[in-house]
DNA sequence: TATTGTTATACTCTATAACTATA
DNA sequence: TATAGTTATAGAGTATAACAATA
């Protein structure tokens, strides 16, 4: 038989929504003994990988609002993984560098996650995985232009 | 440059995670002059397709929790697009149908659904998208796998 | 006047326990 | 006793307005 979703599973946002919630449940699971949910996760792994970086640069790559920062990086800064200092050239702004343990947690969730990320994938060939990624990424560009107008830079959207 | 999130890049839950939100908030703005959201365009196309459904089967089928769905069928019933009729062989349950309207905005949305899907697909050929629903696929069967260790149909997991 | 970080708030989505009525 | 649907509730995640300090 047909399967009762099958007018649902023609959508690729469907399939989708499947696939990531239970990505996410698994992924939450497996940070929670760092102490670490997947957008605090998030956002130890890019200031690690760019120290000194600001509040509001930070929530422009993960795409939040900077009043939902505030409480990720409380969170952060109270498990000692991240610190707020000061910017001397901006005295409104503060630069965020990870703490030794934050580098030592951030590389063990990182090996944790990465685990995570080979059992989701498993019975996918690399190229799958790699066509995966992609698929995933002209769609975040495709959505990017749809929700701001002035981004054409790869024209998916209606012709003027 | 590499680029701040060069690190998250490499795994698929952040990919999708970007994806998904895009896809999630274009959609639910393609259904809003429908006065559908993205779970009750859901359950309206699974009623529609499967009619005499129960409230629990519809539950597993979206895997939902029996609670919130409840509030998503109070909404149909509410715009006159789903009936709950007491079931005469278990006078606990309720059958669910379309209304003769429900039918006409379920084809509706369908269709302004798959403008919307082509729409985040464009710049991925008809082999790349059908690459994609199979990867969202396996993973889904993936997670599940992880998440009820009887399930052992693909054989993801550790082996024993 | 504009921007950085913050507070307060509200709205959605999701998850659990406990209730009712039927079986 | 077990199940179907419901209620109440609590926890995340997310979004907006308004404020203080600084530019």
């Amino acid at each position: 038989m047909a399967g009762a979703d099958s007018t649902l599973r023609r959508f690729v946002g469907y399939d989708m929504k499947r696939a990531f919630n239970l990505i996410q449940g698994d992924v939450n699971a497996v940070l929670k003994p760092f102490g670490l949910r997947m957008v605090t996760f998030s956002a130890l792994c890019v200031i690690r990988d760019t120290p000194g970086l600001k509040q509001s640069r930070l929530a422009q790559i993960l795409m939040i609002e900077r009043p939902n920062l505030v409480l990720i990086l409380d969170d952060l800064e109270r498990a000692d993984l991240v610190v707020r200092e000061r910017s001397r050239e901006d005295r409104r702004a503060f630069e965020l560098t990870v703490t030794a343990l934050g580098a030592q947690v951030c590389n063990q969730a990182v090996a944790a996650v990465e685990r995570h990320d080979a059992r989701m994938t498993s019975g996918l060939e690399g190229a799958e995985v790699q066509a995966l990624h992609k698929a995933l990424r002209q769609i975040e560009l495709n959505g990017r232009s749809v929700n701001d107008p002035s981004d054409r830079s790869t024209g998916p959207v209606s012709p003027p």
